[in-house]
Order: structure tokens, then sequence, then C-alpha cells
DNA sequence: TTGACACGC
DNA sequence: GCGTGTCAA
């Protein structure tokens, strides 16, 4: 019921915007590197003498982070974007997400019967007990009771994750049900337990949106974890189901970015093959196919599309053909053919994944569309695997950063019109390239409207942006 | 506290 | 590439 008000300037995200890949922006940090005074003599636990100090000295760091962001060219995103975010996300969190409690126990139910079942018939093939959530005593298990062949290690002992066990499904029975099991689990105990746990008296979760712990700009999301919810496999995906509106005046919309990463990569490296791919709205994974197998697109099979999308992953991460096989599971000669016949059909993204190593390098730091900076201190490291992170870091960070950017405008868009029009529905969550909005049954055909128009003009780019919305009486309806 | 693992974009 | 939660040790 408290209103933020007037806020022009939060000292955390000023020293967020001027260095992202700190862990902390406490009072002690900020007076030691804004304030212009000596800070090693005072006592990190005099927290009454620092916030004296911190006040005191209020006026220099301020007025030095502000001439820093200005410098960085940074001010139309810590004005226009991140300062007006706050209160959209102090919104979200207040409002929260209404959840039915007896669909969660439902789904929990069921889980532990197949959990319970899965546990007897694992124990039984295996002739013995065990922790079958410890790697360590499923490792001896499988790879020394039942001597199956070692995949991969980690530091400290057998790799026994799902990649390694889909390896091995065909080699042992327990194994299928050991992959089915670490499934069921995580969806029990992350998910419907969890998730019970964190709904409130008002029958809502009120998650935690933090906006200055990323690298890249986006925002996180804790207590609980609203952007994981599972949505790959049909068992996870109903979870969706228990994300509903209020009341039955209100339903659930959702607005998703298509592609906007490949769109931002398109914009920024102002790649003409790119660029023509999503003037023409094609499909943009077939379209690559096309290029890098060098056949038409009506002859693209599903294997080779497939392939493709992964390689439009691997671009965005700056990825190598070392990883782009491990991937694909080919040779990594075949994946670096790939990736050489990508760059040659986009020379233009090839030279601008180039020019972001050298940004790195010579300034030290890469930016994003609205000029967010992130230092990339790994590209200069003698370590050669360090290095090749760092430059992964640069190609990446533009793409994903920009990304960020692009949805909290819309975010800070979306929400003003929402006040300043006075309407009943509500902006209750973001996932990266997804705003959900709780809708006034009344103002659905608005909402939908609104919403799509103000993300796909949050920014005007050398692409279109496009949304896609959805509408249902819950989240998994919403699709 | 850390590492392994699994969920999302 | 970027995150967070759970569990075991
Ligand atoms: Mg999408």
């Amino acid at each position: 019921g408290i209103e933020l008000k007037n806020l022009n300037f939060d000292g955390e995200i000023a020293s967020y915007l001027l260095n992202p890949s700190e862990s902390k922006y406490d009072m002690l940090n900020l007076l030691n590197q804004y304030s212009g005074i000596n800070t090693s003599g005072i006592d990190a636990d005099d927290k009454n003498g620092i916030a004296a100090l911190y006040v005191q000295k209020l006026d220099d760091i301020k007025r030095n982070m502000l001439t820093e962001i200005n410098k960085h060219g940074m001010n139309e995103l810590f004005e226009k974007i991140e300062m007006p975010l706050i209160e959209v996300l102090s919104s979200m969190e207040c409002l929260g997400f209404k959840v039915d409690a007896q669909i969660l126990h439902d789904i929990g139910f069921e889980l532990s019967e197949e959990i319970d079942k899965l546990t007897g018939e694992i124990y039984d093939i295996a002739g013995s007990e065990f922790n079958i959530n410890s790697p360590k005593q499923l490792g001896v298990i499988l790879f020394e009771k039942l001597n199956l062949p070692v995949i991969k290690k980690t530091k400290t002992g057998y790799s026994t994750d799902a990649e390694v066990l889909e390896e091995l499904s065909d080699k042992h029975e327990i194994v299928d049900k050991i992959i089915n099991y670490r499934q069921l689990v995580k969806l029990k105990s992350t998910y419907t337990d969890g998730l019970i746990s964190c709904i409130g008296k008002d029958g809502r979760i009120h998650s935690s949106f933090n906006q200055t712990v990323t690298a890249t700009g986006r925002i996180s999301s804790t207590e609980p974890n609203l952007q994981n919810i599972p949505i790959k496999m049909e068992q996870g995906r109903r979870i969706r189901k228990a994300f509903v509106p209020e009341n039955d005046e209100y339903v659930i919309i959702s607005g998703d970015y298509s592609q906007i990463e490949l769109r931002v990569l398109a914009h920024i490296s102002q790649d003409k093959s790119l660029i023509n791919s999503f003037v023409n709205n094609e499909d943009i994974h077939r379209r690559t196919a096309s290029e890098v197998f060098g056949i038409p697109m009506d002859e693209v099979t599903p294997l080779q599309r497939s392939r493709a999308k992964a390689v439009n992953f691997g671009i965005i991460y700056g990825q190598s053909d070392y990883g782009l096989s491990k991937e694909l599971k080919i040779s990594r000669k075949e994946a670096k053919s790939y990736i050489d016949n990508y760059f040659k059909r986009y020379s233009g993204v090839k030279d601008y994944l180039d020019s972001a190593i050298l940004d790195a390098k010579d300034k030290g730091y890469v930016t994003t569309l609205m000029n967010r900076i992130r230092y990339i201190p790994e590209i200069n490291s003698t370590n050669k695997n360090v290095k090749k992170f760092g430059e992964r870091l640069a190609m990446n960070t533009p793409i994903q950063g920009s990304a960020a950017d692009i949805i909290k405008i819309a975010m800070v868009k979306v929400y003003s019109r929402i006040k300043k029009e006075k309407l009943k529905s509500r902006l209750i969550l973001q996932v990266h390239d997804e705003l959900i909005v709780e809708a006034y049954k009344n103002e659905i055909d608005y909402m939908k409207q609104l919403i799509k128009s103000e993300m796909e003009n949050a920014v005007k780019l050398s692409v279109p942006l496009v949304v896609d919305i959805n509408v249902g009486n819950n989240w998994y309806e919403a699709k």
C-alpha cells in the first residue's frame, strides 16, 4: 500500500551499471569506490558508522557515479529504464501470482506414488538399497557393482548426469528408471513441495526480483525462482496449471518475443542476409539450414533444421567447433564445417563477433544497445581456456544484454500505460523474453493489443520485433 | 560451504 | 551464454 514516488537515484543500481560483475553493492563498497575517501581503516561490522558516513558523503558518491554513468552514455539506461523499473519490479513482487495449492498437492501425490514405485524397482535391480539421490552412491552402484562403462568423470568421481545416463540407457535396464526417477524427484522437491511452501496467506506466491545480480543486465528471481518453471516436458509443464488468475473475472495473458536474441544479432551486426531473413519473416532455423547445408529451403529435413537451430544457439553463445560437436554428437571437423559455412553465408555476423572481441581487448569491456557495459578481464588471461571463455563472454553479452535492455523498456512501458489508464489488469511476471499479465476479462482484447504493441515497439531495430500473445485460464493454457 | 545435478531463457 | 534450488557430503 506504500507508493514508491519520485525516486531518481539509487546507489546500488548506479554502481551495478558501472560494474555489473560485482557481487555486493553495499554502502562500504560504494564509499570505497566513489566517495574519494580512504576506507581501509573502517570496521566492516560498524554498520551505524558506515551508514552515517555514507549519508554524509552521499552528495559526493552520487556526483561521482553520475559522472561515470554519463561518460559511458548510460544516462538514458539509468534514468529512463533502470530507475523506473524499480517500481515495476516492486509492484510485481507485491502483486505476486495466485497459485492453486490443490493442483500442486494433486501433482505431488501422483509424483510420490511414481517415485515410490521406481525406488523399489531400482533397489530390486541393484540388489541393494542405497540413496539414489547421492551421485556418489549411485556411481558406486552403476560403475562398480553393475560394471557399466565410465563415460566421463567429475572433479570428485564418476559423472552420473543426464547425458551420461542417456548414453548408458541401452546397456542396463536400471538406467531408464534412474533417468525417470531424477526427473520426478526434481519436480516434486523443487516444484510441487517447493512452491507449496512459498504460497502466502493471500494464496499468492511473491517472488523477489533482483535488479543487480546478473552480469548481462537480465533480472533474476528468487524465493521462489519463477523464471525456471518447467515447460519442455509435458509432465513438468502441468505445474503451470497451478498458476491461476485471482478469480473468474481475470485471465492470464502471456506475450513472448519470437527469436529476440537472433533479431538483436541481426540488428547490431547489420548482417544483410540475417536482416533479410527477419524482414521477410522466414523460419530462421530452416533458413540457416538452407544456407549452412547449401540446399533449397523446401528440402531441409527435420534433422538438418534441428542441427541448424543448434548452430544458431551456438553463434549466440560464441560456441566453438568443439562445443558444437559435443552438443550435436558429431565430429569436430563436421562441426567446424557448419560454423565455417555459417560465417561464409553470414559474414556480417562474423565481422561483428570479431569486433566484439576486439572491443573487449581494447576498451576492457563490451556494450549493449542501451550502452550497458560489462568488463571482460578474462580476455587478457594467459590461461588459454580463460581467454577463450572471455571471448565467448564478449560475443554473448551484447546479445543477451541488449535483449534484456529491450524487455526492460517494454516492462516500463506496459506498466506505465496500465497505471496511467487506470486499468485493472496487472503485470505480474517477466521470464527474460516473456511478460505475464493477469488481465481483467473486460480488458482482454485491449491488453492483448497493448502488450503486443508496447513489446514490439519498445525499440526500433533494423528488423521487426515479433511478439506472440496467448490467453488462458492459467499459465499452462496461455501458450 | 561446495559440487553435482536439473530446471528455465 | 545467463541464472536458482535441492540434495549430499
Ligand atoms: Mg520466445
